[in-house]
DNA sequence: AGATATTTGTATGGATCGTTATAAAAATCA
DNA sequence: TGATTTTTATAACGATCCATACAAATATCT
């Protein structure tokens, strides 16, 4: 569900605003990647996207609502990376790894030290105290078991995988390495050690 | 490495301390594993506690301190029972079946929501700017992975697993699919599904 | 231009943060 | 008993937390 924007009314009436919205959700995210939820203010926030405090509570509401809002927009962008890597016309085994490489290219894609995963990263510590987080974190998992599921399930159907494997089994596994691979990253390890991870699971689960 | 306790003067002088440290580490633990380093003031921790924030500076220091002890005495913990599931005289998949019960008992082991993994869901946090907190998650990342390595080599000698596999690639699937449960509990899932995942992704490993 | 509408920056309110000063309380020592 | 040692509880410190009141600023409308 995006945001509303250029749907309203053409001309405008007041003061224009002096920041786009998009680009200070994906500062805002940037922020708390680093510090987590909890551990950002919202100064941090403000300063990061160059925005008043009142002008971000006017935007997105609250803290805990621009979470949301930039949680949501990650899931939107990584799931689609995800799907987009899995429903080109690879290999099985290629196919993954294209998901693998684009979820690391996310996970280093800071400045500083590897930030990992937002969600691993941020969202899970949030979830046992916060149901709606709690609550986007679960649909988001399951929609990446559903993608490598259906990868599975097609590489079955044209042959890439014997006939007695599991595809949900599989996609389990799958997900558990995209799981730990954003952990590790998150912990310190290289993302060439990450890639290399990643190479031989896929190895293993391709049979 | 243990807190000095009772090997002390069997006599000491001053008043004596009201609270056990052990049980208020744990105590403590518990106040961080529900809402994070950040999200958990140290009001929350002595209130758990029973015990006066003085009282908790005069013994651990200052709260960071607090919270890599609790962290350290975590790892102690579940990398004990982790070994212990490994090294007992079970077949590999039994072994690696009593692994992850040890972990779900843990992961459930709360009184209102479950908690998860406290690693996965507290410290992986803050390992992006926290890097004392960063080295003990790497290392105890390792260990896990050096345990079930172990176990699998183990087991390729006694011909429980096949001669071509590589028990540093499986030591990784089956540390992958112990951070998939961590995550998933803390995000929802149900322990009976989770065991299920486990049972599978056992099944696949193995073979 | 004047009225209206919206955003801006500043400044701050009340609560909570991590931490510590202080003195009373409770033990052993002489 | 009185001096010494250690822990306790209370209270508060300055800093920071999330959130908002307020008025100046900047646009369109009549």
């Amino acid at each position: 569900m995006a945001r509303k924007s250029s749907e309203t009314s053409p001309v405008r009436r007041g003061r224009p605003p002096a920041y786009d919205v998009q680009t200070a959700l994906k500062r805002a995210t940037e922020s708390f990647w680093k510090t987590g939820y909890s551990g950002t203010s919202l100064d941090k926030v403000a300063a990061a996207t160059g925005m008043s405090p009142p002008s971000l509570y006017a935007v997105f509401g609250n803290k805990h609502a621009l979470y949301l809002e930039a949680l949501a927009r990650y899931w939107d962008i990584s799931l689609a990376a995800t799907r987009e890597a899995l429903t080109g016309d690879h290999p099985l085994d290629e196919a993954l790894m294209l998901a693998y490489d684009a979820a690391l290219s996310v996970y280093f894609s800071g400045k500083g030290h590897a930030r990992g995963c937002f969600v691993v990263g941020t969202a899970v510590t949030e979830t046992a105290e916060d149901a709606a987080i709690r609550k986007s974190v679960a649909t988001g998992l399951r929609a990446i078991d559903a993608d490598f599921e259906a990868r599975f399930r097609l590489a079955q159907d044209k042959g890439e995988l014997k006939r007695d494997a599991d595809p949900a089994t599989l996609a389990i596994l799958a997900a558990a390495t995209m799981h730990t691979i954003a952990i590790r990253a998150r912990a310190g390890t290289s993302r060439a050690e990450l890639r290399e991870l990643a190479r031989k699971a896929v190895d293993v689960i391709c049979g």
